[in-house]
DNA sequence: TGGGAGTGCTTTTTT
DNA sequence: AGCACTCCCA
């Protein structure tokens, strides 16, 4: 026991030893918060306070669940197989699977990607005859996912125009269809299991009891029904530990609400807030500048961090002519490293958004320096393996649509546009699957169609009692997949990811003793869903890390490069757009990517940058300014820095010549009296028609008509 | 059916 | 630029 809270600084200590009560943990980066979450549950434990059936422990990644699991059983000689560590998603999941009849879902129900989602929104939109372009397929994932997070059913959401009553009237349809085929999204694999408690007087009073202690990781990151869903589980006198920091909130735009850390503060009267402000993580000067950047932020509950690291290197910045210039200067100064001893796994190179990496990528391949990029197609979401997936499903659930549909043509089977649409509207009428009516159909389609449902039939009989993997490799050759991909050009990959999939259901066996309810398939097709990110090969080798910095956060690393520090790049200018709250994002966003470093930090930006296919001239991101003087060093020489105008001679050429327009160029640095300081990015017209483009930094980017404008060259 | 051409979008991402 | 998606023709 003694062992147990060896270590721990004082604050950690309170945090971990807190009396059954509710508490709110503020912990900063790198703080210790994972520590001092799996403490606290072995500490419950081992002190007898709580059985580990009593624990119910939430995060939001697998990442972060099995990190705690392993943690955990590490520090308390306990079976924690059996014990609720998991996501929200995951323990919803559990739930509803144990209790499916009560929710109203078939033993066997199946959950949608975002992907399965966007494919059964256009489908519905195609059967319903509305016109995709006046509603936007992925604007109406979003609007329904929305309403589910926030708890609103299509029967009670709010219509205020004709345009939503339209999309409500969708959102319904969609409940319908998903409920019709057995699926649900990910949104309500939540919504459901929120429901189904509420409703369900003796079954939350189960789990109400039950669950005496509920530990919640990322806090900052839930939801308005995550937020809910908690508080309805608290409801029996449970005790609520919190731990989360509003400092690393970046998760806004899909749902977060860090105002959750407020309303805890107020609807548990949690009187135990506990800051978690040492840092063992980064060097002095880092954490100064990490500070002095979040400091401009209003909204926040305040937190200071510190250490007692010593001040350590100055931060570097280096402000180059391109992109390409910036990609040069980066990978040259990782070879330096490298040469002097630095692991390459221990060095990040972060940027804002996924499309940055290209020319990065490129440059590191050049100089033969080995690099990983996360982020990307994950695993499960692959063409090939949501093919076999499909099949696997309509073994195990017919009238699932959306399966049917993705794998009804593929291998190619003589099934087109024609025999599906009237497949369609027979099971429309009907009211029925697709599968189901396809015995109704009649002519050529019913015969391709129904040739279709024979293999299915047998692929389920000779299926029928196989272990998983067999299962898996059985329908991967007769589906014809495997024969479709040995002929096509590009297909070896693809056959190698099959391999990998059978692969993964003898591991998946192997790891769980597989069978839920409902047998290892369904099981292992939720895995498929929830963890598609999971299975990634090639992990662990001598290689620099790429990512963006959302995927960095929780990591760390002993050299962090930040790149394009730009205005309207980073912080975005989307998000500018949105108002403070956006730029405070974007901050919190900064913040995140500049705590990941332990010991050296790189900040860049280029002066002009490839973007969507043309060059874009930027001005330095304003959160270098935040940045203090005296902590940083500049690499670059001052004078090379001043002109924006990238010179041929300076560099290595390959820049377009910038068309002269009503005597201003593009390039030019240029004042206007309502906006200030601003860049030529583009012009168009001439005479009186001419306008240009300029980047006003911090007041946007605006097309000014000339002949009206007063634009005064600086 | 399938491929080639044309069109349009493009922040961040987990489940 | 690059990619996904649609449309149209052989």
């Amino acid at each position: 026991m003694s062992d147990l809270l060896a270590n721990l600084n004082p604050p950690q200590l309170q945090a971990v030893t807190l009396p059954p009560v509710h508490g709110l943990i503020l912990a900063g980066a790198g703080s210790g918060k994972t520590r001092v979450l799996t403490t606290r549950i072995a500490w419950l434990i081992s002190t007898g306070q709580v059985g580990p059936h009593g624990i119910l422990a939430v995060t939001f990644t697998n990442k972060a669940a099995k990190e705690m699991t392993a943690r955990l059983s590490s520090l308390v000689p306990i079976n924690v197989r059996g014990m609720w560590i998991g996501t929200f998603h995951g323990l919803c999941n559990r739930l509803l699977r144990a209790h499916y009849r009560e929710a109203g879902l078939p033993q066997t129900f199946q959950i949608l990607d975002s992907a399965d989602q966007l494919a059964m929104v256009k489908r519905l939109l195609k059967n319903l005859n509305i016109d995709d372009e006046k509603y936007p397929p992925r604007e109406l994932c979003h609007f329904i996912n929305a309403h589910k997070e926030q708890g609103v059913r299509a029967g009670q959401a709010e219509v205020y125009d004709n345009y939503t009553q339209k999309r409500v009237e969708i959102y319904a349809e969609y409940e319908a269809q998903c409920n019709r085929e057995g699926v649900v999204d990910f949104a309500e694999l939540l919504l459901r299991c929120y429901e189904l408690l509420q409703r369900n007087e003796p079954l939350r009073a189960h789990y109400q009891q039950r669950f005496r202690h509920i530990l919640v990781d990322e806090f900052q990151d839930t939801n308005v029904l995550q937020y809910a869903w908690l508080k309805l589980l608290a409801g029996g006198g449970a005790n609520v530990f919190a731990v989360g920091d509003d400092d690393q909130s970046i998760y806004r735009f899909r749902g977060a609400e860090v105002g959750n850390m407020r309303d805890f503060e107020r609807d548990y009267a949690a009187q135990n807030i506990i800051r978690l402000e040492q840092n063992y993580r980064s060097q002095g000067n880092i954490l100064a500048a990490a500070n002095a950047i979040i400091k401009n932020n209003r909204e926040r509950l305040g937190k200071n961090l510190w250490t007692d690291a010593g001040e350590g290197e100055p931060i570097r910045a280096f402000e180059a002519y391109s992109d390409l210039d910036e990609a040069r200067f980066v990978v040259e100064e990782i070879r330096e490293l490298v040469r002097d001893g630095v692991v390459p796994t221990q060095i990040a190179l972060l940027y804002r958004s996924n499309a940055q990496s290209r020319v990065l990528e490129n440059e590191l391949f050049t100089k033969n320096v080995p690099y990983k990029v996360y982020g990307g197609l994950r695993f499960f979401e692959r063409q090939e393996i949501k093919h076999a997936l499909a099949y696997l499903r309509l073994l195990g659930n017919p009238d699932d649509d959306t399966a049917f549909l993705r794998v009804v043509n593929f291998p190619t089977r003589g099934i087109g546009a024609r025999s599906l649409e009237n497949l369609q509207a027979t099971a429309h009428q009907m009211n029925s699957s697709l599968y189901n009516a396809a015995a109704s159909l009649t002519g050529k389609a019913g015969q391709t169609v129904g040739a279709f449902i024979r293999l299915i039939e047998s692929l389920r009989q000779e299926t029928e009692g196989l272990p998983l993997p067999e299962m898996v490799e059985h329908v991967i050759e007769k589906s014809g997949l495997a024969q479709h991909y040995r002929t096509e050009k590009e297909g070896q990959d693809r056959l190698e990811n099959l391999d990998e999939l059978i692969n993964a259901a003898a591991t998946f066996i192997d790891d769980e003793g597989a069978i839920g309810e409902g047998g290892a398939l369904v099981s292992f097709l939720t895995l498929a869903s929830l963890e598609a990110g999971e299975h990634q090969a090639g992990e662990g080798q001598e290689a620099v890390q790429l990512m963006s910095v959302h995927a960095a956060k929780g990591l760390e690393f002993d050299v962090v490069f930040i790149t394009g520090l730009e205005q309207g790049l980073f912080p975005h200018e989307n998000s500018v757009n949105e108002g403070k709250d956006g730029l405070e994002e974007e901050r919190r966003l900064m913040y995140v990517a500049v705590t990941r470093a332990r010991q050296r930090l790189y900040v860049s930006c280029a002066q002009t940058r490839m973007l969507h296919g043309q060059t874009r001239y930027c001005m330095p991101s304003s959160f270098l300014d935040e940045i203090p003087e005296n902590l940083m060093r500049k690499l670059n020489k001052k004078a090379e820095a001043t002109s924006a105008v990238p010179s041929f001679s300076a560099f290595g050429g390959g820049y377009a010549e910038p068309p002269a327009s009503g005597g201003l160029r593009i390039g030019q640095t240029v004042e206007h009296a309502k906006f200030g300081i601003g860049v030529i990015v583009s012009t168009e017209g001439r005479g009186a028609d001419a306008r240009v483009q300029v980047n006003f930094g911090g007041s946007g980017m605006k097309w000014l008509a000339l002949e009206y404008a007063k634009l005064t060259p600086v």
